[in-house]
DNA sequence: TGAAAATATTTGATATATCAAGTAATTTTC
DNA sequence: GAAAATTACTTGATATATCAAATATTTTCA
């Protein structure tokens, strides 16, 4: 068995995929609302129904915590969400979107739900549940071991 | 046709893998070497055997130009990479990796190896091929429709 | 109960990502 | 053959990523 070209590896094609997502989502969601972020609005797609701690939020989008710190920061200015700190937990900071936050939403959906489509198109329910299912298990390889 | 939960899309799927396998990749090679990254790592092993201009590395570890000309910047200063002016056309930067960069890089290889088997483990063959493959059509998708 | 450990978040430092604007060399075009 | 367009990069500004260290709160446990 030889050193593979690195070019070639599974791996380096799911970062090429991601990439161009990425690009694409951030070019159309931008042509809706400028200065927003495709991350940020992914935020407020989880707190549009329930408000989460920060430190929840920050796992569902696979963010470091000192990132989130951050973004969150941002986001406020930007009157897309309200953080308050928890009444029960004290360390713990609440997150809920604004009003402001949820017109900005409402606004986005349409290009986000379009975005996937345009990702998946001429990918079939079988194909992408293979997909899903070999990346799983790429994720539990590399969170497992060490 | 309703909207998805955001987090069991695909695209979320491939975010949390590639994250996690960069995590472990990261987290294994600072091991050996500290002080390299892991994108450095794959920049030295697309050197290892021919001389490429900046852009060209670029576009195959699909990085910014911006962002690649600070990478350059602090592999040169590490002493991984020269820097040179290409005297066919004084445009173009050509990189070439250093001597210390080739022992780095055979120091990292077995390690670098290691990660992709690890990440893969129990990852049939056809497995990998069928989710090249889907990876590769969203890729494309995304690339050539706005 | 009170000290130690754990949890949730922040801040600082440095690296990378991205966009826009700028520079220098090369190519194209009229 | 010179102006205009293109190419290859650089720089500045701002956002995000990551690690380490710090703070505040809560929990654990001897």
């Amino acid at each position: 068995m030889n050193f593979k070209t690195p070019t070639n590896t599974a791996l380096y094609s799911i970062e090429e995929a991601i990439k161009a997502y990425r690009k694409l989502s951030q070019h159309n969601i931008s042509q809706i609302v400028p200065n927003i972020t495709v991350d940020q609005a992914l935020i407020l797609l989880i707190l549009e129904n329930n408000d989460k701690t920060q430190t929840e939020v920050a796992d569902m989008v696979f963010k470091d915590y000192a990132s989130m710190t951050r973004i969150v920061k941002l986001m406020v200015s930007k009157d897309y969400l309200i953080k308050t700190v928890d009444n029960q937990d004290k360390r713990k900071a609440k997150l809920e979107i604004t009003k402001n936050g949820k017109t900005i939403l409402e606004k986005l959906k349409p290009m986000i739900q379009r975005n996937r489509e345009v990702a998946l198109n001429n990918v079939s329910h079988e194909e992408l549940e293979q997909m899903y299912k070999t990346l799983n298990k790429i994720t539990q390889n590399c969170k497992s071991k060490k």
